[in-house]
DNA sequence: CTTTGTGCAAATTCTTTGCACCAAA
DNA sequence: TTTGGTGCAAAGAATTTGCACAAAG
């Protein structure tokens, strides 16, 4: 387990250091799009010397290295996934909640602009998630009466 | 011209100061995707008196009541669009430059996912643009001998 | 023993807030 | 004369930088 993720990031290039493993590890077990501040608390009990500044080298050097994604659908914190394969981000905005959805390929698009050389598209959705929306839509069928 | 453009704020709901209007002027005239630093340093010298803080107010009051964009793909500022129907933003990585990408219509997905609702979808993509690009591949033609 | 990584503290940058004054309805 | 707009100065938050020490090849 350890040795496997230890080889995922030697194969990028990456020497994997006891911190830069535990925060693989945490983009990969949670899929939570998380901020560095996320990360750090997180993993600080686990690693009490940690500093965000070694949060921030290695979520940059993994954005780097290909085994990270830099996300900017919050306009107060860069955010982090672990997952690269392509997917877009829906960002609820009620509860905050990043969710990932997943592109069916007809939206794969902008891999080719005339002239241009794409490296990376996003795609950034903002709005109600499922369970925010079934909550409006029954807080609007029974309404609170005010007297 | 001008009184075209106080009843283009009029009607959307926002009373059209002297401030309000240079910066809708600017936005509208310079298709740029300025940060609120750019806006501010070219409205400044015909509004001296004129701080960083009303053009925040005054883009956060556009970007709510509709007349503007917030633009997050760039990762030090937040940037505005004055152009408010549907296209992607390209981010060159050698000039910096933000440059307007059609959308043929077919791309314009994510309107509905099955749920959610959903308020608004961004495309970000980043690369060479094309100048960038074609300067590339010339010096790659023709490598700079070194001795 | 030389390169690379870590982490503290300070600095920097972007943005927001509180408040007083000014302007318009 | 009351509401809304502006702008200064200070605060706040996220990120970067400089540097010394530690660890690994």
């Amino acid at each position: 387990m350890t040795e496997l993720r230890k080889k995922y990031l030697v194969k990028h290039g990456i020497r994997p250091s006891l911190q830069r493993m535990a925060i693989m590890d945490y983009l990969l077990d949670h899929h939570t799009h998380p901020t560095v501040d996320e990360i750090y608390t997180a993993i600080s009990p686990r690693i009490p010397t940690l500093s965000r500044t070694t949060v921030y080298n290695t979520l940059k050097l993994f954005v780097s290295q290909g085994v990270a994604l830099y996300i900017s659908i919050d306009d107060r914190n860069a955010r982090f996934d672990g997952v690269i394969d392509k997917h877009a981000h829906f960002r609820c905005k009620d509860c905050g909640r990043i969710i990932d959805i997943p592109l069916s390929g007809r939206e794969e698009l902008f891999t080719e602009l005339q002239g241009m050389i794409v490296d990376y598209t996003s795609i950034n959705i903002k709005g109600l998630c499922k369970l925010c929306a079934k909550q409006k839509r029954l807080s609007q069928a029974q309404p609170i009466l005010k007297y």
